[in-house]
DNA sequence: TAAAAATACTCCATAGGTATTTTAT
DNA sequence: ATAAAATACCTATGGAGTATTTTTA
């Protein structure tokens, strides 16, 4: 068996069409459709159910697929290994973030990621959590900021930071002068959140059943931005994460008693990474990064 | 790269040794040496630190032996799949049945099945026609019992048996104690049908416009059982596919004079199944069961 | 000097390309 | 009729063999 066959044979499920995956690989037709034929001759078994019209993998074909991801990636991590032999700080660094994330806490710690690791090139994905671990998991991306708890077990986390949830309030509100909110004050309140998808909704939801608020029934929002918007339009309040509370017209972020309503970010990359070593060094970064400008 | 350059380096990395890793490898000790150099090449840097009296392997090259020792269980596992995929009685099949069928035909031959295919795993969707042909299109099921004719040209059919419908009419009705029911029996009568959706109700209508039968217009039943409580309370007749036909309070059921209604049914699968050869047997043997048991 | 790795060279298996045919819708 | 996969055939890369040389403890 050879590793290229892998490839084709992953590129091949992924396309489910013999020419375009050909194309992915940079070969000819023919070419990919004779290694499949050989793989499945030296495995003995049929991995694609062939017509002309569709392409259709057998269901110990899936299996082997995933294992062949997983060589791939293995094969991946050997070349990265020995990029970062020649430069642990060298090479490319792809790294994921969810949207309620991405546009507060990039600002804040790229500049200082870049000027410390300098050599490094970063490469960012901005994608609701669900999708960053399928990317995670297939090996296209190397890390990616997430929320925890995490479920995981082939996973790697550190904590990077807690970020606190604000209520945000138009300032023609009835709270919007005050300096706490308490946790009666919500109570059978109703506050505006995130469509579904966003893990910051779940986390919301959860913390508006400690305090027995509620959500808006016929509104929900596709981005922070939006809602902020929604926010200082005086349609009603929302929580908002500290990073995300730039100071706005119409708009105040009132700080909860506690236990305040936090959420936990990490960064997680596969337990089988081989750029390790140098994750962990740039979570530290972030981590001081965070700390000193927060 | 190529997994024997990775079957070198381990088998060196044992051995530390090029002959005793060669020979190991069932190839000559310039093959392995090569094939390492080439190696050491593509990935930029020394794996190994030699002489002509010890065999090093570097700290860069220790890891990349660890990767290359996964890579190298992971492909052993790829053929270890491809072996009990081999088994052709074994794992899963997925079957489609529509639902004025699924609950009379599967008592009969599911037991027959389990015990003549043990290896086996059934799995049984429950849907109707539309898409069952949807699911097996898209490789979602590996067959479908289907009522003929069946248009789909990518499918292939076995037929099985053929069922025939009899009269369901309450035992206080004129018809309940008729031996044979003519043609002109149901003209201009009404009939109790399914709602749309089910093939039998355009079968059953075909069969109607024969008989200048109609439909009654005011009520569709959702299921074989409704329609069955619908004539035992009196309020109509309707066909009954054979196997549905369980005596009843109230109920009679009569056979037609030929050319006697009937539905065929056959099992139908992807002209490029994988499965073909079983599926084959598996028809079989519900062709057996069924005539045995009916 | 002796054991072991590297080099030189030759061969051939096979991956891959282009052109074409077959197949299924 | 058409899109897509399979086949035929040719080329050339490179893996592997044998014979030999170089290296260094």
């Amino acid at each position: 068996m050879n590793i290229k066959d892998l490839k084709y044979l992953v590129a091949l499920a992924e396309h489910k069409h013999f020419g375009k995956a050909a194309e992915k690989c940079f070969v000819s037709q023919p070419a990919l459709s004779m290694q499949i034929q050989k793989l499945e001759e030296l495995l003995g078994i049929k991995l694609i159910e062939r017509s002309n019209k569709s392409v259709l993998i057998t269901e110990s074909g899936l299996n082997i697929v995933k294992r062949a991801q997983d060589i791939l990636n293995q094969v991946e991590a050997v070349h990265e290994l020995a990029r970062s032999a020649k430069d642990p700080y060298a090479g490319e660094l792809k790294i994921g973030i969810f949207p309620t994330l991405a546009p507060y806490l990039l600002p804040l710690i790229i500049p200082a990621l870049v000027k410390k690791f300098s050599k490094l090139s970063f490469y960012l994905l901005e994608e609701k959590t669900a999708v960053l671990i399928d990317q995670l998991k297939l090996g296209k991306i190397h890390a990616a900021f997430l929320a925890l708890p995490l479920a995981e077990k082939q996973l790697t986390t550190t904590h990077l930071f807690d970020e606190e949830f604000l209520l945000a309030v138009p300032k023609t509100h009835e709270l919007a002068k005050a300096k706490i909110i308490m946790q009666k004050d919500l109570e059978n309140k109703k506050l505006l959140l995130l469509e579904e998808g966003h893990c910051m909704r779940e986390q919301a939801l959860s913390f508006c059943q400690q305090l027995q608020a509620t959500e808006t029934q016929d509104f929900r929002a596709t981005s922070l931005e939006t809602l902020r918007h929604m926010v200082a339009a005086g349609v009603g309040m929302t929580l908002m994460p500290k990073f995300a509370c730039h100071s706005a017209k119409n708009l105040a972020y009132i700080p909860f008693q506690s236990p305040k309503p936090l959420r936990s970010i990490c960064l997680a990359w596969r337990n089988t990474s081989a750029k390790q070593a140098l994750l962990n060094e740039v979570s530290q970064e972030i981590i001081s990064t965070v700390k000193t400008n927060a």
